[in-house]
DNA sequence: CTGTGACTCTAAGTCCGTA
DNA sequence: ATACGGACTTAGAGTCACA
């Protein structure tokens, strides 16, 4: 599976978890709400500067993120 | 200090530990010499795909590389 | 071996909307 | 609340010649 559709799944999950709509998530992360439905779906290729933007209101480490899809990767 | 010039200086910092030129890690990362380059400056920022792709030939895990980063963020 | 400017092309990311 | 599409602007991907 391709790495940006790891991500897009991490991202939905962790965001679920975290009980939080994409509307919600694009606010506190500073993104497009079309941006969001983009990455979970694996539409998008994010930088790491998004990625670090996203993990701010996920509440969690941006390598703990990568960790994540690091265990679909290997 | 902007994520991408701390980006920069992490992934100079590792490359020249493992003792490999910026011409090397182009090729074993089959990314262009001068993008690395641009990359140790701070010039781009990365999608986690390229973070990927660099993270293998240098021999440590993405989640690792950020980790780095983490300590010059927080 | 590396920095840099210039360049083309592609994708990131936004903003409008509809269902 | 989300998927999806079109149109759009900006910035990264990737390369080259030259210093």
């Amino acid at each position: 599976m391709s790495i940006e559709v790891i991500f897009g799944k991490v991202l939905r999950n962790i965001r679920e978890d975290k009980k939080l709509s994409q509307e919600q998530l694009a606010h506190l992360s500073e993104l497009d709400r079309t941006y969001i439905s983009l990455l979970e779906r694996g539409k998008r290729r994010p930088t790491i500067n998004t990625l670090i933007a996203l993990c701010k209101p996920l509440g969690l480490k941006p390598s703990e993120f990568l960790g994540e899809i690091e265990k679909e990767l290997y």
